[in-house]
DNA sequence: TCTGGCGTTCAATACAGATTGAACGTTCCG
DNA sequence: CGGAACGTTCAATCTGTATTGAACGCCAGA
């Protein structure tokens, strides 16, 4: 393997270690977003040095978190992995779903905290607040993206959906 | 302590650390919160039943991240914290840093990597072209809040500009 | 019914990161 | 000059999490 694409692996590793999620699985991403062709397990556990097992969680926690998406050949028994094709979209619906998650722990602190604590309860409706504003503006972030993507899906054919993956 | 109180303040702790950030640091976020007046250190150490050294670190990464602002009171040598008055914009020239980061990672690969990974490279384009994108959008968001911000100040004055820290 | 290849699971292990508690430097006051 | 009250630092320790490697179940084909 190319000097290159290792740096670039083991970089996007680092980015989501930063971001709370298993150093490995950036990894795989680094590797799925480098390759042409979906990976089998076990061609990832080979190339990244990891073992099988942990190349298992890591891709399923992939697959789960709307990163990468398991397909499968006939002919092959294998598992194959690819970069999900809608990874975009996907991550700021994670954001959004952040947000909301956050969201509820303000609601629900406004609700239960008792109201002696007024000036706390009133920083904590200021940032939900902000919240709030920041889930309205990611609804349109979407709303706009995927109006970008469909205007340029519709000129020249988009990565993924070429591929004859059943 | 309140139970509903201690109850957000562990949930806080637990955002943060889905985050990647130390659970600790999330629990005096949510003490700042909470609390009316800035809290010193000490305070800080004894009703989150957590050691002096700890909460001093953590403090010191909520402060450098933006998140708490040291304040200091005079005729009091103590250091106090509280939540940064400006939270909301901090949060979203943070996202904005994420982004430009993993941007640079994305953009250093395209340089780098050897042309025969054209299928890589456009992918890797690809996912630049939607945070180059995202990024204008973040700062399209920062200015309207900056500018909601702004219009709701005039009415009633924030919460932290009325206090007398120096 | 076997055999081999595949993904998953799980207990043991390794490791990174947070916490502790004591030691230290500083500053302020008696 | 002490001495007390701070915040910081750092090595030792603890703890949660990721990784490993072997065992397992499953399925397809011989």
């Amino acid at each position: 393997m190319h000097e290159q694409s290792e740096r670039f692996i083991e970089r996007m590793g680092l980015q989501f270690e930063s971001d709370g999620l298993p150093r490995t699985a950036g990894r795989i991403m680094g590797l799925l977003l480098i390759r042409e062709d979906p990976l089998p397990l076990d061609a990832i556990s080979r190339e990244l040095g990891v073992s099988k097992g942990s190349c298992s969680m890591n891709c399923r926690l992939l697959e789960s978190g709307g990163w990468a998406e398991r397909v499968s050949f006939r002919g092959d028994r294998r598992d194959f992995y690819r970069v999900a094709p809608d990874l975009s979209l996907r991550s700021l619906d994670a954001a959004q779903g952040r947000v909301k998650a956050f969201l509820g722990i303000l609601d629900d602190a406004l609700e239960t905290l008792p109201p002696d604590l007024d000036v706390g309860r009133r920083r904590i409706r200021e940032v939900g607040d902000f919240h709030r504003f920041l889930l309205g503006e990611l609804r349109g972030v979407r709303a706009r993206w995927a109006a970008m993507e469909d205007r340029v899906s519709h000129s020249h054919d988009s990565l993924n959906t070429e591929m004859e993956a059943q």
